[in-house]
DNA sequence: GCAATAGGGGATAAATTTATCCCTATGTGA
DNA sequence: TCACATAGGGATAAATTTATCCCCTATTGC
């Protein structure tokens, strides 16, 4: 596992919840673990462009966080759960809140994410 | 300029709000430009843990984005002032949310988050 | 002339995060 | 016997983001 050569910010909520939820599919993950997609293979699924492997790296991580819990049967082929924790519904407001943000404006988020993109495409 | 290889991913909401506040600083420069403090060394000095460097890089982005806009005074020695657009001013309740969350569960969040990082330097 | 001020930005290094590749395990069904 | 499904994880490469360093502008005050 990768080991931290710095140490995080912890000064205030911002910085906090920065820490456990940045990461390329956090959200997303507690988003659709929430919505009842509990098995990898199905989360798999709902975020195609994630690879399995970062997704399993990031899901460990929000469980490291108390955000998710994680409950593995002891069946073959293995059978694994995840959870929100109380905690984590916690959450779900505030990931519905930029979510209706983002879907509120969406053409205009297009439009400048992409002329951003190509303007330095194009150096 | 750092020229991306890969195109972000534009389909929901939780994308798009992703592409436009992903990075470090980018939260706090927002919230601290909608709290008045307008300048670029008023910003530095409020987040004393990013580099100029970054923080300029962070707010051309903002303003690529059309998050915020950058005035400046055609004086010596130089005067620069920042300002939230209308579109800016409507992320503040969201960052807002995430603060509050942030802070109602301070406690627990370091708690968590020094524990992974423990854990994690023992190997 | 020289330092201080306020703001910028290029080049490069270091840190961090994601992606790729490949290998493990165990039943089930063709 | 072989492929498939389901989940996991190490090693390493690539991409991306941040940090460091250093230099530039032009005026005011000493």
């Amino acid at each position: 596992m990768y080991e931290r050569k710095t140490s995080p910010n912890l000064n205030c909520g911002l910085d906090l919840i920065g820490e456990v939820l940045y990461g390329k599919w956090k959200i997303r993950l507690l988003w659709f673990i929430d919505q009842g997609h509990k098995r990898p293979s199905e989360l798999l699924r709902k975020i195609p462009d994630a690879t399995r492997r970062v997704l399993n790296v990031q899901l460990k991580e929000l469980e490291d966080h108390e955000l998710i819990t994680k409950k593995i049967y002891p069946v073959v082929p293995p059978k694994v759960e995840y959870s929100l924790t109380e905690f984590g519904k916690t959450l779900i407001p505030v990931i519905d809140a930029l979510g209706q943000w983002g879907d509120a404006h969406q053409d205009r988020l297009r439009d400048v994410i992409l002329k951003r993109a190509v303007s330095s495409a194009l150096d």
